[in-house]
This record gives structure tokens, sequence and C-alpha cells, in this order.
DNA sequence: TATTGTTATACTCTATAACTATA
DNA sequence: TATAGTTATAGAGTATAACAATA
């Protein structure tokens, strides 16, 4: 019975698409590997760190992390409960809204971000791998795959 | 003081990287977020549907189920707990080692298995962008991006 | 009334350490 | 004694629902 054989390529994809699709799940993997080591290497979970950095690019109300993390929102009050407890983000009100609490990162915070920042570019280096004409090929070809955005 | 602007690029970093490893980021949160709706579609968690996915390929000892997904051993009896209680997988003996278990997937199991797998690689179709020869062009740079594995 | 952030609750994932049954 | 799997425990992330303060 060919149709219960765990290999059984799905009807509508090719050998080569089922490659590509199998060496971006190794990328990401990989990825992920390395921005927890890099996290836990400030003793940050990952989404601690995300959080965090996405603070240092620009300070936002609670609210707004939930989306850029698709999270709930109650959820971020605990991470940055967390974060403000080890002194790395502050709470700041919004002159014009009351109820808005703008999180910020601290001095402490920026120092730590960017430094999760740096060791991530190192980590990501994988690159070094690639010439800097691979390198524009891959900008490129990543720029297709994701659409018209960013 | 330009060194406490957030956007000081790292001294080693030149543009060119510093986007592709943006872009990077950008694929693995895509890939990231389809995989857990593919995962949430069959009521899984992304855990248990990585551990469906991997008993799929290949039945295994609890013990290698947590190497292969770099986490503690007692986190996997959870996992498969549940995966068991919804009938999906089940712990056989081994023949050679009355210690082991063999974790497999049921007939149902295979099944959200293959269905998982088959809407992830539809899902993953960012990559319908691409011609053949990009493609072709997209494995290789990956391949070389990984190394000599896989 | 609607919105922002919070609290309370319950579930899952995670690491650590101690236990059991085998080897 | 060493190993495979489990249990117990505690911390963190997650969604849901209800709440206070503000709009």
């Amino acid at each position: 019975m060919a149709t219960s054989d765990p290999r059984t390529p799905s009807p509508r994809a090719d050998p080569l698409t089922v490659e590509v699709v199998e060496l971006i799940g190794e990328v990401v993997g990989r990825y992920h590997e390395e921005y927890e080591e890099a996290a836990a290497g400030h003793s940050l979970t990952g989404a601690q760190a995300r959080v965090l950095g996405l603070l240092f690019v620009e300070p936002m109300p609670m609210r707004r992390i939930a989306q850029k993390l698709k999270c709930e929102p109650s959820n971020i009050t605990g991470i940055v409960d967390r974060l403000e407890a080890r002194g790395l983000v502050e709470r700041r009100p919004d002159p014009a809204d009351r109820r808005v609490k703008l999180a910020a990162p601290t001095g402490e915070g920026a120092e730590v971000a960017r430094s999760l920042r740096d060791s991530l570019n190192f980590a990501r280096e994988p690159l070094a791998e690639l010439s800097h004409e691979e390198r524009v090929s891959l900008r490129g070809l990543l720029r297709r795959m994701l659409g018209g955005e960013a």
C-alpha cells in the first residue's frame, strides 16, 4: 500500500520544492537555537529577548508589543514585569493618553539589547560561507519569496 | 552621543549581511507562524506537532525524541502522554531492551501527520513566487550556508 | 460604550532532581 | 553501576475571561 508510506510526497510538491522547504526548515531550526542560546547568555528567555529587542528599536505601548509578537496583551504584562524586575525595562506614562503605558529599555537594557544583537549577528554567520555575490543573490531570492513587504 | 543610537550597526556586519540576516529573520517568523497555525488546525501544540511529525518519519525511543528536539527526556513523557490520550501515538515495548519504549503513530496519528505535512507544504509556498531556476539557485545557496550537513 | 493594561485561572512546555525497572 | 523512562516540582509562556481606570 503505497498510500501509507510516510515519505509519499504531497501531490503538488515536486522534489525540488520539498528539498528547499526542508533546507529552510533547517535554517529556521539553527536560527532558533542560536537565538535562544544568545538570550540564555544574558539569562533571558527567548520571549524576553524578543521584547527587549523590540523596545530597543523603539519604545511602545504594551498593546503594540502584543501585536508585534502576535500574542495576547495579558502575556506582555508578565514578560515586561520580569524585564522590569531585572532593571532592563521601565514603564512610562503616555502624556497623550493616561490609559497607555510606554515600555522602554533602561540604559542597562539598551546595553544588553545591543550585546544581544551583536552576538546574534555573529552567531548567524553561516553567511560567512557565502561570497559577496552570493549574498546579493540570496538577498534577491529572499526578497522575492517574502513578497512585496519590508 | 552616537554610541547610544539603537541603530548603530555592529562593526563587523556590513549592510548587505545585516539585510540578509533580517530577511532570514522574517522567513523564520513566517515559517513559525504557519507551523503553529497548521498545528492548531489539528488542535495540536507546536511541540506535539513536531513530535508527531518525527514519529511519522520513523518510530523511536522516548530518549531519542528528546535528543532530536534538544530538550530534556522528562518533557517528552508529557508530550507523548497527551498525544497518546488523543489516540494519535502509542508506546510499544522494545523487544531488544525492556527499559526502552518505542513511540509510534497510530493509524489516525499517521493521517494527522500526513495532513499536517501537506498543509505545511502548502503554507510554505511563498516559494511559488520563485521560478524553477530560482529554486535551484536558492537550494544551492542554502546548502552552502548550512555547511557540510544533510 | 470602547479601550488599555492588569489580574485570575488553567494548560502546556521547560529544566532539575529523585525514583523504578531494567541492563 | 549505568541507562531508559517516569514522577515531582517550579518557573515561564500562552489564551481566556473579568476587572479598574481612562477615553
